[in-house]
RNA sequence: GGCGCCAUCGUCUAGUGGCUAGGACACCAGGUUCUCAUCCUGGUAACAGGAGUCCGAUUCUCCUUGGCGCUACCA
């Protein structure tokens, strides 16, 4: 939010398609963390050139994903919460549109408020003959990259306005606004060579290159353009950004030397992937940071999970766990991997298990109580006690939240294994047999387990009581005790233990239970 | 097709010119007050292949193979 003394400026510049993609998320993630480690600044710029791709709050909705991320931004596009208020990482439902607003003197941050600025440079170079105008016809580029390809050759553009239109023809053109681009002017047989942060040495042949189009007719300026001006004037000093961007540097360079603008430097990020290897894409599952938090994820798990997804602090590293704080204290670009890295959900689950265990009674709660209440299980337990308060079904799922906290992956899960707290149960009655049991002692054991039960006060009614005084009653037989118990608590196979079980539904419901059990021998 | 990037257990990774190639997830087995989970212990599992350099290569070089990315008036 402030003006940093630093000169590291790092950008994070997703072009608005309605949804964080993830392998975008971690982008941004690789940009704060070096820039919080640099001391730098993180900025925010949006890449929306593409009037043909335009979706409606897309922006507002890849600011908040960042926002509720923690990812704060200190410069650029933002929403209004992060300049007034501290409640980073709470979504704030009451903001109505316009939610923008921009931070820095470097602005405008959006790119399709920066036409003006494209256009006056895409013309300096037109001017010094260093691109060129373009009135071909789409069509006539496709057939021509078609006869290209015929020929096994590299499509590129044949330069043919280059070659055959004099320059009063040109202006004729354009005074009939006949539909032109701007194109760069490539020169031939040279070697572009950059030292990449990641890679190394990296080198290309122009003649490989293209002659981009700059400025399109609509009069948007490319990526290309529009990127390599801004990142020049909001003084970007490191360029991070993912590998598909590669072969597209040495077009980037060029244009910094057209300008002859100091070039900055280039990190380009390994792929997430998805498991067959591919370029991790919305067909093969989710991929928007979106769905991962809906589905119960904790931000700080998710973030720690892709934080090491092409990236560890090595030297003999261990650690799998690392909180925000420490990932900045640790963050090194040239530990960055090089290889893709496949985004694996089975690790994802471990770490968020783990993340989910810290959680305070209070915190699980908070998390949890959503996505209670999409699950039909417990909208009819709601209904059946309407009776209750508020505060009395709190605590209720608060004791299952004490138990399900240690088998928990994810917060959808909650409740799924043991809908026997909030439904009625049933179940074969021979399933109370516990191995070579006779009839007789089953029912002995259940009636043992309703004295017990009603010997404790309802005052008394805690889990360590209650342990304590089925143990007490079991003694050194606990198999033909508590299995038949819990059996009739929980109607499972697998359960938590009757202990936990008979805590959580109370001392009515689990006496209720029990007789339960008790009629179906009678 | 052209150009470029990449290559350690199934997955995420550590690592070095000489190591029994380490950890984590997953998986398997055993243990922990009934089942499940947690937890603990143990186990299976990798340097893509071929040359070269070197006393010695997983590590350095080259080639092959494979994978991926880019090849638009999309980013």
């Amino acid at each position: 939010m402030t003006q940093k003394n630093n000169s590291t400026r790092v950008r994070f510049a997703p072009s608005p398609t309605g949804y964080m993609h993830i392998g975008n998320f971690r982008t941004a993630l690789y940009n704060y963390l070096f820039a919080k480690k640099q001391g730098g600044s993180f900025l925010i710029r949006i890449e929306d050139t593409d009037q043909t791709r335009f979706v409606e709050g897309a922006a507002e909705q890849l600011l908040e994903s960042l926002y509720f991320m923690g990812l704060s931004v200190d410069e650029g596009n933002s929403l209004k919460t992060n300049a007034s208020d501290d409640t980073q990482g709470e979504r704030n439902e009451s903001l109505t549109y316009p939610k923008t607003i921009e931070i820095g003197n470097f602005g405008p941050y959006a790119q399709s408020e920066r036409t003006d600025i494209y256009k006056k440079y895409a013309m300096q170079l037109v001017a010094e003959g260093k691109a060129y105008y373009c009135f071909c016809e789409p069509q006539r580029l496709t057939e021509m990259r078609e006869k290209q390809q015929a020929e096994k050759k590299a499509p590129m553009y044949d330069r043919y306005c280059l070659q055959n239109i004099a320059p009063d023809q040109i202006n004729e053109k354009l005074k009939e606004n006949c539909p032109a681009t701007i194109r760069l002017k490539v020169p031939k047989n040279e070697i572009i060579e950059f030292d990449d942060l990641i890679r190394g040495k990296i080198s290309f042949n122009t003649d490989n290159i293209d002659d981009q189009v700059l400025l399109k007719s609509d009069g948007f300026p490319t990526y290309h353009l529009a990127n390599v001006v801004d990142d020049h004037l909001m003084q970007i000093s490191e360029v991070i950004r993912g590998e598909d961007w590669l072969p597209s540097t040495p077009k980037h360079i060029l244009l910094y030397r057209a300008f002859g603008w100091e070039i900055p430097q280039f990190a380009h990020l390994p792929l997430l992937l998805n498991p067959d290897r591919s370029k991790l894409s919305k067909r093969q599952g989710d991929v928007a940071v979106e769905d991962y938090i809906k589905k119960g994820y904790l931000k700080e798990a998710l973030i720690n999970f892709v934080a090491m997804l092409g990236w560890n602090p090595g030297e003999g590293n261990t650690q799998e766990i690392f909180s925000m704080n420490e990932l900045i204290e640790k963050f090194d670009l040239k530990k960055v991997h090089k290889a893709g890295a496949v985004f694996d959900l089975k690790k994802l689950d471990w770490i968020n298990g783990q993340y989910i265990k810290k959680l305070s009674d209070d915190e699980l709660l908070k998390n949890a109580l959503p996505f209670f209440a999409e699950k039909d299980f417990f909208k009819s337990w709601n209904m059946k006690h309407e009776t209750w308060n508020n505060d009395e079904k709190e605590k209720y799922l608060q004791k299952v939240l004490t138990i399900e906290k240690e088998r928990l992956a994810k917060f959808s899960d909650v409740g799924e294994e043991n809908k026997f707290f909030f439904q009625d149960i049933s179940y074969d009655k021979e399933m109370l047999r516990w191995k070579t049991n006779t009839d007789e002692e089953i029912i002995a054991s259940l009636q043992k387990a309703q004295i017990t039960f009603e010997e404790i006060s309802e005052n008394d009614w805690e889990l360590k009581n209650v342990e304590e005084k089925l143990l007490e009653v079991a003694g050194d037989k606990r198999g033909d005790f508590l299995w038949p118990l819990r059996m009739a608590l929980t109607g499972a196979q697998k359960s938590p233990s009757p202990f936990e079980c008979a805590w959580v539904l109370g001392k009515k419901e689990a006496i209720l239970r029990i007789e339960n059990a008790i009629k179906m021998w009678a």
